[in-house]
DNA sequence: CAGCAAATAAGTCGTACTTTTTCTTCCCGG
DNA sequence: CCGGGAAGAAAAAGTACGACTTATTTGCTG
């Protein structure tokens, strides 16, 4: 039930996010340092670092003479590495895939034709090896290798946007792409139509043709989106 | 200099972190607690809790036998509320304007469209409701009251997406819209042009007409680049 | 060059004290 | 007799300080 931990702090932290995320407390329960400090058998100290943080992920807010107010879901800071990762490790995982390929289908599309207009020609390069190493893994079960080269791949398209806001998205990318590899209905090898679009983006951008890399992008998202059916029944 | 401060903590907290995101001190730099706690006059607790706070926004790491390292620019967390705050209070505030104006670019045509499709009819209200205030005071000098409808309108059209990633940039093109309208050359009054379409946008949500709220968003968005000259030279 | 020893700064702990906020109680006036 | 408000008490977070632990780096030594 807890984890590891290498030093009490991270181990607290991510137990109470856990706990948080997963819905254990429901949003307006009510904490206190010191029965936490009880519970984890750590000082008031370590749990007071832990609470800070939390609250600025807008997980709960404390108030004097209250304690540590559990806050509703629609405050906590859906953007935080570290939030979605808890979310994404809990039970309302599948509408978390679902709220955050929605999010790609809007970023990626632009991203790439921004990218189309700014990657350097290493950029370029790197995006070609890995639209390959996609075709390469993308028969016989070699799902692991294949993730690989498409997290890559879409990290590098939101590198080359030349935005900040875009880069950082690859982290929770990467995330949706594991997480789809790993726990969705993927016994199959990587749809075929999907790969060739990777390849097809990677000479787009290589071209400089915005359109085309934009607009085949979104085809790659709409795929996506597809896959989760998210699209209207 | 130094902010008024209710309470210790947010106070040395907004400091070390404005004049981090500042670039006061180059990434790389090493900071010291007791040192710090010196220099703000708090308790080495107080410092201990922001340093924390700001190793989850990935702004500083805490290394033992080293101290607390600023972090490069890359590993900022651009998506946390306060960073953003203390961003655009900082000098490259232009630049990161014009990042998140991108970025909301690429989200708020998707979110409208979403919104044609989930919207509820309370939401519709709302939505012509603020357009309207927005045509009322497009004329004559009234900046700060076409920015409150303004604000409001984008944020129940990314509440109404239904997405909770969307939902929660509210405060971010609040942010935006905000800055533009205070900071910006808008000694003018709107752009007529800007006002009609958020109308449009209203009817077309209103009318589940998804390709238009979309479309028209995108031109929406289209005039906010073309203002911070965006777009390509 | 390997390995050991010392120095350093963060990490942890316990306790004492302060401050803010809320709950209680009690008194006064209507 | 009841309501309201002020004074007081209580509770929990906020702050401070000092002692001790632990990991890491540096540098010395064999």
């Amino acid at each position: 039930m807890t984890t590891p931990a290498q030093g009490l702090h991270p181990h607290v932290l991510t137990s109470l996010g856990l706990a948080i995320t997963a819905g254990e407390y429901p949003p307006g329960s009510v904490l206190r340092t010191d029965e936490l400090a009880e519970r984890f058998e750590v000082s008031r100290t370590v749990v007071r670092e832990v609470v800070r943080v939390l609250e600025t992920m807008h997980l709960v807010e404390s108030r004097r003479r209250v304690g540590v107010i559990v806050l509703p879901t629609e405050r906590w800071n859906v953007y935080d590495p570290q939030v979605i990762r808890w979310r994404l490790a809990g039970a309302d995982r599948p509408r978390q895939l679902r709220s955050l390929t929605v999010l790609r289908s809007a970023i990626e599309p632009v991203a790439a034709g921004l990218a189309a207009l700014n990657a350097t020609p290493e950029q370029c390069r790197e995006l070609t090896e890995q639209a390959l190493g996609m075709v390469a893994t993308s028969r016989g079960r070699q799902l692991e290798a294949y993730l690989v080269h498409d997290v890559a791949f879409h990290r590098v398209v939101l590198d080359a946007s030349g935005n900040e806001m875009f880069a950082r998205l690859g982290d929770v990318v990467a995330e949706v792409l594991t997480g789809r590899t790993r726990h969705q209905v993927m016994f199959e090898d990587p749809d075929p139509a999907a790969v060739t679009l990777h390849v097809q983006v990677a000479e787009a951008v290589r071209e400089r043709n915005v359109a085309r890399a934009e607009e085949l992008t979104r085809e790659i998202a709409f795929g996506a989106l597809k896959e989760l059916d998210v699209l209207a029944p």
